[in-house]
DNA sequence: TAGGCCATCTGGTCCT
DNA sequence: AGGACCAGATGGCCTA
């Protein structure tokens, strides 16, 4: 796609072409030898500048060529760390590709749900925590056997009915609670999340993503 | 077929 | 000057 400078630039290497110059027709007056030098200094620097633009189009050229490789470099590097965070989050089949915003969507709830267990265990240290439960959130047309609610089609509904304890969801600032609140659509990933306490993975900073179990 | 997700290209901006 | 980072545009693939 040609963008607007590059056309542009264009434009301005062809008001300096040379041949366009060269060929203004009529008569002329025989021409004198200072005349002669001068048009031959004119064809010369004519051809120099129509060579040094090439030449900067295809220096041009092959920077982009260069950034691209680069900018595609880069997203593969970044697409192998989102692969490798993917690694270490459980999802149920394993197999299960999140997407890259449902990726970073559970990471941020799976790191406030480990650190939410700390700090139970820490204020609870005598109490033994409850046994852990796996959440299989299904994907449209994968249904776990509890056959939970979809957060998509019915977010609001599951997290008014959901535990008080919902309310942290909604008491930091920081955590938009809704799928609203990230523009998020009916698309449902599907996680089991391992030895995790399932009320808090429910009630992470990302919960609208976690329907009941 | 519409919509979601993704890879790639591209130009702009900032930093070293 | 060159590289990193970013956001917008575009087109391909897949699924409901």
């Amino acid at each position: 796609m040609p963008s607007a400078p590059e056309t542009r630039y264009s434009a301005a290497e062809n008001s300096g072409d040379v041949s366009s110059r060269l060929d203004s027709g009529g008569p002329r007056a025989p021409e004198q030898p200072e005349e002669a030098a001068g048009r031959k200094q004119r064809l010369r620097r004519g051809r120099c500048r129509a060579r040094s633009e090439a030449a900067l189009h295809t220096l041009r050229r092959s920077r982009r060529v260069k950034a691209n490789d680069r900018e595609r470099n880069r997203m593969h590097h970044l697409n192998a760390a989102l692969d490798e965070l993917r690694g270490v989050l459980p999802t149920f089949p394993e197999d299960t590709k999140l997407t890259k915003i449902e990726t970073l969507r559970f990471a941020h709830n799976y790191i406030w749900a480990l650190s939410e267990t700390l700090r139970l265990a820490e204020q609870r240290p005598r109490k033994a925590p409850p046994p852990p439960r796996d959440l299989l959130l299904p994907r449209p047309g994968s249904r776990s056997p509890a056959g939970p609610p979809s957060p998509g089609s019915d977010a609001g509904s599951w997290l008014s009915a959901a535990s008080p304890s919902l309310s942290a969801c909604t008491s930091d600032p920081s955590s938009p609670a809704t799928s609203e609140d990230y523009g998020y659509g009916p698309r449902e990933p599907l996680f089991a999340c391992h030895g995790l306490p399932g009320e808090l993975l429910r009630s992470g900073p990302c919960c609208a993503r976690y329907p009941p179990l």
